[in-house]
RNA sequence: GGGCGUAUAGCUCAGCGGGAGAGCACCCGCCUCACACGCGGGGGGUCGCUGGUUCAAAUCCAGCUACGCCCACCA
């Protein structure tokens, strides 16, 4: 014992000294040659610019919960830890930081800015990790890795290289989604939309014969400027006639053909669609489709362009106004009115995105998704909650090619090199020279990659790969990945499309998607919003413990309120703990512990723990964090503390040796049961046992035997615990004669019935309480008969059914009679 | 527009085919030699609404209402 234990168990102090205790100690870390099965999760690698928030703790809290369960069953466990460079994420920052000294990135030019953001880095990233420490995760912090380091760098550009050779990846000039802030294309999923209320204009096109007009409705009306053409569904009674003549573009005055396609809805609008393929997606593909020129008068910086003619460097807005003016002064604008719709904004800095025309790198997915759909179809690999594998597949199913360039600074350079004889060479390191002309000048790509194309690898680059390491051999396929639920795109169906591709195996067999944490008022949790809790904060007033128990409790549903009634609980249990250690401390102080029982109460606190593990592990294997929680509390609170320790302590204070030597065994078994939830306050107290040597993060989990549940001994303190309830409730007493001497025994001890009374306040049989039990008993007893009276009760309900209402209504009129 | 989720005690949630539960809050009684951050007892609920299936529905099915999330090329 390292202090005198206080009636008040206090975690600051003992958490940070265990913590470092571990990791000193070397019981985090995971060696290829160790023995045991392999265990191994990777922690989604957070922003390297990211702090510990809420959603980093649960999730934190659910994979220790899951390592630690499994290092103390003797598992060879591997927790990887390590950091995403966050490309995008990480030059925002970066360029905030210059922004406040009045610089832009260009300012210093590309090497510079990357020297800039690995000092920034240096200096304030790279701390989320070290956060996790303070919510005692057993991660194995020597094997920090960090997804810009140069091995890991190799296995990216390694990856785009096999996705070459495999001859989906393909360079081209397509509509992508542009940001105007960051200046670089981003993909589908890293794009935002939000209601807005913007107008809804119609226009008239006159036809080029002179023969009347067809109006089109637009929420963009500069991007008229740039419109081809105009196009009505095929199958629309109105414009049937129409396909195939003329109409002329109002301000441009560009003729253009009115084209059939099945895409445009007849519903919307007039049921006419301007075709604009430099400025929206689906005229994109309609133009490509029907062999339309490609025009463009926004530009990427999200003015108008010098295609714009006069309104060329002016804003939308002013574009907009301009055009809608003239139109009004021609009498070409059938309408103009309100109309809410969503807008794509970027995921990183909110700005409106740019549907534009650049030239990108693409990876086809086709392929790789197949595999990937294959092992969740036959349960390789399992989502938890199942409902999510159904919304992966249906993502998968329908899968779009993926833009992996960017256009930013930060990230992993492209790896292809083009020569001037219009040679484009794919290669992970330089090529000497031009394999097709044998020139040496070859100039690299100035784009990077998507961050998500390198997280995608996390699971094996992590482990060496593309080199055939112990590690790899050993970590991999790894077991479970646990992961917020917008992440299961850009992250998780990558991870397995990668996997199966490159490693041939799925990285995990189980998926967790964990709860949303949400502000206690049911918002989401945002610093904007100012409803973000700190997860440090509550570890530093409540304890990692306490916090690990809370966020367990709450993490049921798809979405979660965080309570701090939650972690009130936890810091309760933690407290409960300490005391019921102390008072079995205070006795059993140096005796040998034993789970042999001999009396009732340890016969049936020894099957209680038994059952409980059962459950626990039930809960366990099905990820169920929240019925884990409860269950370790009812365990330590109702069976161990207010029974067991009630009954036994007069056989403590006498120096019984059974229950010295049992109440020590139990002591031990509850610790080893709660602390994957609760590591800090189980070590503390297991350090404190006598001659027991080692670390409980490394005990052995108990295994338990056929016979280890006695239910003989739990159906008579049930009954014990019945007749407790009722003296305390009314004060009467029945006849005990019938009982087992233990149980009269224990029922003394918890009643206290052989202490004197105080001031002559004896307790005498309540007649009001009497009553109401009486009532009480009186309804049981008549809805049983009614059932068992039931025919079709009787001859259609299961027969242990109908045996188990016989039983129940038995002890019913007993306890009614032992009432008189 | 498609998909998913949630509606049970004042609050946060469990239960998911056979006696309405937990924690917090509230009321009453206890400083009982582990813990007053504790112990014991108690009050409080047409289980969102409407139908259906069943001997039996908070629990299964259908529809409705409200809220939340994800996906989506209706301009």
């Amino acid at each position: 014992m390292t202090a005198p234990m206080e009636p008040l168990y206090a975690p600051q102090g003992v958490e940070e000294r265990w913590q470092r205790a571990w990791d000193e100690e070397g019981l985090f870390r995971a060696r290829a040659d160790a023995p045991g099965d392999p265990y191994v999760i990777a922690v989604p690698p957070p922003n390297v610019t990211g702090a510990l928030h809420m959603g980093h703790a649960l999730n934190g809290t659910i994979q220790d919960v899951l390592v630690r369960w499994h290092r103390m069953r003797g598992f060879n466990t591997l927790w990887q830890p390590g950091y995403d460079h966050a490309g995008i994420a990480t030059q925002n920052v970066v360029e905030k930081e210059l922004a406040k000294q009045g610089k832009t990135r260009h300012d210093l030019g590309r090497e510079a800015f990357v020297e800039r953001v690995w000092e920034w880095l240096e200096e304030y990233g790279k701390v989320i990790i070290g956060q996790f420490r303070s919510l005692g995760a057993s991660l194995d912090y020597e094997r920090e890795r960090f997804t810009k380091d140069e091995g890991y760098s190799r296995a990216v550009l390694a990856f785009l290289v096999r996705l070459h050779q495999r001859g989906w990846l393909y360079r081209d000039s397509r509509i992508v989604n542009w940001c105007p802030r960051c200046a670089t294309a981003i993909s589908d999923l890293e794009v935002v939309h939000e209601h807005v209320v913007d107008n809804l204009t119609s226009i008239r096109y006159p036809l080029a014969d002179g023969s009347g007009s067809v109006t089109i409705a637009t929420v963009r009306v500069p991007t008229i400027l740039a419109d081809v053409a105009v196009a009505v569904n095929p199958d629309d009674p109105r414009y049937g006639a129409l396909v195939g003549r003329t109409a002329i573009v109002p301000i441009a005055n560009r003729e253009v053909p009115i084209i059939a396609d099945p895409r445009v809805e007849i519903e919307f609008g007039t049921g006419a669609l301007k075709i604009t393929p430099g400025h929206d997606p689906l005229d994109f593909e309609i133009g490509r489709e029907h062999g339309l020129p490609e025009l463009t008068v926004i530009g990427f910086d999200g003015l108008m362009s010098d295609e714009a003619g006069a309104l060329a460097g002016r804003s939308q807005e002013d574009a907009d106004r301009e055009i809608v003016r003239q139109l009004e002064e021609q009498g070409l604008l059938a309408a103009r009115e309100p109309y809410e719709h969503a807008v794509g904004l970027c995921e990183r800095c909110g700005t409106r995105i740019e549907p534009l025309i650049s030239l990108q790198w693409f990876c086809d997915m086709e392929d790789l998704a197949r595999p990937a759909i294959e092992v969740v179809e036959q349960g390789r690999v399992r989502f938890h909650p199942a409902q999510q594998g159904e919304v992966y597949l249906h993502w998968m199913r329908n899968i779009r090619p993926w833009c992996v360039s960017r256009q930013l600074w930060w990230g992993h350079r492209i790896p292809v090199w083009y020569c001037d004889c219009g040679e484009a060479i794919v290669s992970v390191d330089r090529p000497a020279s031009c394999g097709a002309c044998g020139a040496s000048e070859l100039r690299q790509d100035e784009d990077v990659l998507d961050t998500w194309f390198s997280s995608a690898l996390w699971p094996f680059a992590t482990l060496g790969w593309p080199d055939d390491t112990a590690d790899l051999r050993r970590f991999y396929p790894g077991h479970v990945n646990s992961t917020a639920r917008e992440i299961i795109f850009l992250w998780v169906a990558r991870m397995i499309m990668s996997g199966l591709e490159l490693v041939g195996d799925v990285p995990f067999e189980d998926v967790i998607i964990h709860s949303t944490v949400l502000a206690p008022d049911g918002r989401r949790m945002s610093k904007s919003l100012g409803t973000g809790i700190d997860p440090l904060e509550v570890i530093a007033a409540h304890g990692a413990d306490a916090t690990r128990y809370g966020l367990c409790k709450i993490s049921s549903t798809q979405d979660v309120r965080f309570s701090y009634g939650a972690i009130e609980e936890g810091r309760k249990l933690a407290n409960k703990l300490w005391n019921v250690s102390r008072l079995i401390l205070s006795y059993a102080g140096d005796a040998a512990p034993d789970l042999r029982p001999q009396a009732l109460e340890e016969r049936w606190i020894v099957s209680r723990l038994a059952s409980a593990q059962r459950e626990l592990e039930t809960g366990l294997a099905a990820y169920d964090f929240a019925e884990v929680a409860r269950l370790l509390y009812h365990l330590t609170f109702d069976d161990v503390c207010d029974w067991y320790a009630e009954a036994v302590k007069p056989r403590l204070r006498e120096g019984d040796a059974d229950a010295l030597a049992t109440s020590l065994g139990v002591l031990e078994r509850l610790l080893t049961l709660l602390h994957p939830v609760m590591p800090h306050v189980t070590e503390e107290i297991w350090s404190n046992l006598p001659g027991r040597g080692g670390r409980l993060i490394v005990a052995d989990w108990p295994t338990l035997d056929e016979g280890s549940v006695d239910e003989c001994a739990e159906a008579v303190l049930a009954r014990v615990q019945e007749l407790a309830t009722l003296y305390r409730r009314s004060g009467a007493l029945p006849a005990l004669d019938d009982l087992d001497p233990d149980a009269q025994r224990i029922l003394r001890t918890v009643l206290r019935l052989d202490r004197p009374a105080k001031d002559g306040k004896e307790r005498g049989p309540d007649a009001a309480a009497l009553e109401k039990e009486r009532a009480r008993l009186d309804k049981e007893i008549a809805r049983a008969e009614a059932m068992l009276a039931n025919e079709r009760f009787v001859s259609r309900a299961p027969a242990e059914l109908v045996q188990a209402e016989r039983d129940k209504l038995d002890r019913f009129r007993r306890e009614r009679d032992a009432l008189r």
